[in-house]
Order: structure tokens, then sequence, then C-alpha cells
DNA sequence: ATTTTTATGATATTTTTTTCACATATTATC
DNA sequence: GATAATATGTGAAAAAAATATCATAAAAAT
């Protein structure tokens, strides 16, 4: 398995292939991706030789390729269905990112949270009572959930999902569970990022 | 200076030590810090070793002067001020987390948008049209933004926040600038992070 | 007071990541 | 068709990061 870091740049040459080829590129060299990521030409070759993706000596390497081969590493064939635990102002905003979800094969199949005002089973994607979400995701097979709750309900949460034997958690929340066996949690910590944003400004 | 990995783990001891500190613990040996974050005791002295925060032998560290030497790192004696772009419902939920923010030295002091209906310049963050952007950046001397506009105001936003001199950018959009001499652009990714989520989940 | 225990801190080792360097293949030019 | 130009792909080298090791100091036990 590739490293973390490798799999992050990866997301980054998906990103600003799309964008040279809305442009009408068709071809690229190792050397302007490089350029535009701020990394060395050797290195963007060295990882697109452990994805096996292949250029043609002097002539580059062809946009649409890269994106098939990228597309395949990155399992995009299969649909993956989320769940949203938490539709405040942040899972709200998330439902919202339907559309870009939807063209990545991502999927957001239902929200979950407790203000019955927020509940509506009707909804294009439903919102359903989070006294529903242990159920749901067994008889769903559901793999994966963003927890975007509160502070108070975050370790309940957490642990719900992980009884459950969901594979995936992207955790919003200010709490950090530590991965387990079967469970992966990413963390996002928006202050922590100002954080380190400010350090870099500051120690430039 | 530090490199990003070095300070995201300084970052992370200091979450985990505050909650060690809220269960009413003074002390820590390095080794409980691994365990909790999943890391190496080694790779914790040597952190804490370069950063100055030493502990008694046998005796372990004591949490409170961990966490001073954290905050002085990190520079939290001075306040931070920060102004959100795009007051939708990101920025809303960046908005309020103003407590969470406070606490850590950084104050959201304006946010902007072109939507009158969002425009407040009365509320207790006051809420300014875009147009006044680039005046207020320079008249309260502004160094740090969040921008969470919409896809399409997101180039113009991004060109007008560094064309103002501001040093350090937050970026929720999914465009992609490069930093600059001036400006250092943080970008957030949830495609990225959920996608990268869903690669390590699928190949365990 | 002496011995034992044990956690730090520094150094050495290992592992991982990135860069360098160049042979090779492919396209363009003459 | 031969020659020149140039971008890939790869194996070696360098750099960076993480881990292991262990002497030492400090607390606890005897």
């Amino acid at each position: 398995m590739e490293s973390a870091e490798r799999i992050n740049r990866l997301l980054n040459y998906k990103t600003f292939l799309y964008q040279l080829r809305s442009l009408g590129f068709i071809k690229v060299f190792s050397d302007n991706i490089a350029d535009a990521l701020g990394i060395s030409a050797s290195l963007v070759r060295k990882d697109f030789g452990v994805f096996g993706i292949v250029g043609s000596q002097k002539g580059g390497y062809e946009i649409e390729k890269i994106l098939e081969k990228i597309q395949e590493i990155l399992g995009k064939d299969t649909v993956q269905k989320i769940i949203i635990v938490g539709v405040g102002r942040i899972g709200t905003a998330l439902l919202e990112y339907k559309k870009g979800f939807d063209k990545e094969g991502i999927k957001i199949v239902a929200g979950f949270d407790i203000d019955p005002a927020t509940i509506d089973p009707e909804a294009e994607i439903p919102v359903y009572s989070t006294s529903l979400l242990y159920d749901y995701i067994q008889d769903n097979h559901i793999q994966f959930a963003i927890v975007s709750v509160p502070e108070s309900a975050a370790q309940q949460t957490l642990e719900t999902l992980k009884a459950a034997h969901i594979y995936g958690i992207l955790n919003f929340t200010t709490l950090r569970l530590k991965n387990t066996e079967e469970t992966i949690i990413s963390n996002i910590n928006i202050e922590h990022e100002l954080s380190r944003l400010i350090y870099f400004v500051k120690n430039r």
C-alpha cells in the first residue's frame, strides 16, 4: 500500500489534470505538473512509475490516460455510499457538495440528526432520526460516515459507528479517536489547520 | 523552521494534553502520549527535544509546562485577526466556532459576502459587502483569511486577497493557487479527504 | 545508605522519501 | 535516412524521518 503522502499527490495530480484537460490540453510533461504543484519532476515520474502510469519518451504523458489510471487506482469504478451524522451547518454544507461528490463516485445516501426540525425522510437525501443510525448501517451495508455532530454528541456517535462496524469515518468533531482493527478514522480539525497556517506565516 | 508533520504532531500533543489535564492529570510520560497518538515514544521525545520541552528523568513531563511551551512555540501570546470571505454554509459554521477559536488566540473579526441578505454590519461579528474587502484588509492590517466562497467566485476572491498582501489563506474552495512570495495558501479539500479515506479502507 | 527501578535525552541505526544522473526511446530536423 | 534534441524511466545516491539503543539521572524500595 502506498503512503498517505503519495496518495495525496495522486489526488493533486488528478485535480490539476482535470483543469488542464478543461483548457483543451491533451498531453502533459512531468515538468509541467511539477511546476504547477511545486514539487520536482523526478518525484512526479517516480509516482507515475509506482502507479504504473507510463508516458512516451520525448512525447510526455496523455492526460486522458493518466486520469483513467488514477480513477482505477482510487477505485472510482464502484460507487461508495456515505452517510452524514449531524446535519447542522457543516453537515448541510456537505449535503450540498452532492454534485461534486457524485462525479467522483461518492454518493451521500442519508443524513442523521436528533433535531426533529431537521429530520426529513422524504427529502432528496433523506434525513432520519439518529436513533435509526445503527440499523440503517446494518441494513444498507454502509461503509463510510462523515461525523459533524456537536462536541457533546461526538463520543456517543463515534462509538455507535464503531459498534456498527463501519469501515471509515471522516471526523469533523474535535474528539480524536484512534483507528481500530476495523475502522479507519480520518480527523479534520480546522483549528489545527489555522494554527499551522499561522505558525508558518510567522516563521516564514 | 520545523516540518509540517512535526507541527501537526505538536498540535496533536496539545489536544491530547488538554484532555488529560481536564481529567486531572498533572504529569505524563512519553509512552502515554505515544500510545494515545499511535506513534513511537522516541519520536515524542525527539519532538520535545527539538522544541525545548524538558522532562525529569524517571518523573516524566509536567503537562502544564508542555502546554505553556507549545503555546509559546505557536505564538499564542498574540491574538491573530482573521476574516471570513463567503458567509454561506461553511462560512457560517466557522463563525460559530468563535468560542473555540477565541480560546486559541484566533479572533474572527469580520465576514464578507455579496448577498445583501447575509450582510449585517451590526452583528456581533459584522458581515460586510465583499466590495469593502480590499480596503478593510488594508485599514485593519488583516493578515489571515478563510475563503469559503462558491467555486465561481473563488478565482476573483483569491486574487483580491493576494493583491491586498494578506499573509495566509485557508482555502475551502477547490481552486488551487500556489503560494506566492508573500502569501501562504493552505488548501482544504473535503473530496480529497474522503477519497483518501476510501482508498485506505479498500487497500487495508 | 545502598540497591533497584525506570523514564529521559542523546546518539546510532534503520527505514522511508526525495533527488540526481543518465541510458534509452521517440520525435523533430536537416 | 541520418542526426540532433529531449522527455521518460530507472537505479544509485542523498536527504529526511522515524525508531532503537543505551548511558544517566532521579525516584522508590530495601
